[in-house]
DNA sequence: TCTGGGGTCCTATGCCTT
DNA sequence: TCTGAAGGCATAGGACCC
């Protein structure tokens, strides 16, 4: 029998925080995103005091400072440590061919071999030791699909006093998904909610108990799945990590940015920070996206948005091509007389080093990437951006908003925790 | 004043070839 | 040489996820 697990963070962000800020226990705690612009993660405390998930932030600005709620920029490298340290602290209890990192605050696992056992009991045992060995509150979910492991989480999460819940017995399954909101169901969210509502799909259980055609040809093959998951008939197994597909890069603009130099600065930061992921999983690119554009919000400016694709010649990871090559397209979308709040790239098609082709018409030296991998080197040992392009320049009018940013208290030596 | 960043998969479409 | 059917392939865009 298949039996799904799925391992949930709890309030990750926020968690991360009070690991080492034990004054924020029990006190109402949001994150923001990069440039602090909207809310994605909340306690529990500020949950209830209504504050919505992915909401702008200066929208609630009031709220927030009436409770003394406690605010944090997002800190990526230290929460990107911290879920290293869960999802390591789980290779400890179980197979690592079990375990599926699914994103930065959950994964499946599968349980098939433990049906005989007591799995509350092992859960019990899973979400103590990581507790204790991270400091990362998590909840669990146990069913036979992993679209029902995502309901039984959410319920684990909702209406357990465990943080438990096990959700593999049919009748069970159909009441608990009878409660569920159509776009509360994992893979179903504003518009497709909609249009099942429109045919008089409002729950769950309606979803399960359609007929599987009627959702193909209305939809697609990825919900006519969910329909079988719904019933326990499992579609979707654990996935394994692969490269990825494509790299992308950018941020909005701390404030405004009218001068191509500025933009250009910003681009091959962004462009440098892409071909380092690129060069780590040990891909290169045979293109680029560059994109420019105003701020949407802004009724009141004049709007420009444009992106522009480009094919290489052969693949690479080279930062100082690809930096010309961007600035170049750069030049071509951008229109004086705008007032620009984000660029970004995206590497596409990327393919493994090993299996790159030659070209009968272009000689390809190996030299530059000695130079790219020494440079990664260098970064690496002594702080990123020790060695950087000229092209990104010094000051940076242009970067991101973190004003309220916290330390990197595990992953540079400067900031460690002070015990005092 | 202030609205994130980084991904994946699927389908429709149009062109080309058989 | 023309025509229509059908499949392969690339591409853009839409939907979803956290």
């Amino acid at each position: 029998m298949n039996i799904f697990a799925l391992i949930d963070c709890n309030n990750f962000y926020v968690s991360c925080e009070r690991v080492f800020n034990p004054y924020l226990r029990n006190k109402p705690t949001i994150v923001l995103s990069n440039n602090d612009g909207c809310i994605i993660s909340r306690s529990n405390e500020a949950k209830s005091l209504g504050i919505p998930m992915g909401a702008p932030f200066y929208k609630y600005k009031d709220i927030i400072e009436k409770n003394n709620v406690e605010v944090y920029s997002s800190n990526y490298q230290f929460y990107g440590d911290m879920s290293h340290r869960v999802m390591k602290s789980l290779d400890m209890m179980i197979p690592y061919k079990d375990i599926e990192i699914y994103s930065i605050d959950e994964a499946f696992i599968r349980l098939d071999g433990y049906g005989k056992h007591n799995l509350f009991d092992l859960s019990q045992k899973i979400k103590k030791n990581i507790l204790k060995w991270t400091g990362i509150p998590i909840s669990i979910g146990i069913a036979p699909t992993k679209t029902l492991a995502k309901v039984a989480n959410h319920v684990a999460k909702k209406n357990t006093s465990t943080g438990i819940f096990d959700l593999r017995d049919n009748n069970l399954q159909k009441k608990i998904i009878s409660n569920f909101q159509i776009e509360d169901l994992w893979g179903i969210s504003y518009k497709w909610g909609k249009k099942l509502r429109a045919l008089g799909i409002k729950n769950g259980l309606e979803l399960r108990n359609s007929d599987t055609k009627l959702i193909r040809n209305n939809f697609n093959v990825i919900l006519e799945r969910m329909v079988y998951e719904l019933r326990g008939i499992s579609c979707l197994n654990l996935e394994n990590s692969t490269p990825k597909k494509s790299i992308m890069s950018s941020r909005s603009f701390g404030k405004l940015v009218t001068e191509l130099e500025s933009l250009e600065q910003a681009l091959s930061t962004y462009i440098t920070i892409a071909c380092e992921k690129l060069r780590q999983q040990n891909s290169k690119a045979q293109g680029i996206y560059v994109f420019l554009q105003t701020n949407r919000f802004r009724k009141d400016l004049p709007q420009h948005r444009k992106k522009i694709k480009f094919k290489f010649d052969y693949p690479t990871s080279d930062t100082g091509f690809i930096i010309n090559i961007g600035k170049n397209i750069l030049q071509k979308i951008y229109k004086k007389g705008y007032s620009y709040h984000k660029c970004g790239i995206i590497l596409f098609n990327l393919i493994s080093k090993e299996n790159q082709q030659g070209n009968f018409f272009i000689k390809i030296s190996p030299s530059n990437d000695y130079l790219m991998k020494s440079l990664d080197r260098i970064n690496q040992v002594m702080g990123s951006e020790t060695v950087f392009f000229a092209a990104q320049g010094i000051k940076h009018n242009w970067k991101m908003r973190r004003n309220k940013l916290s330390s990197r208290y595990t992953t540079n030596w400067i900031e460690l925790p002070k015990v005092y």
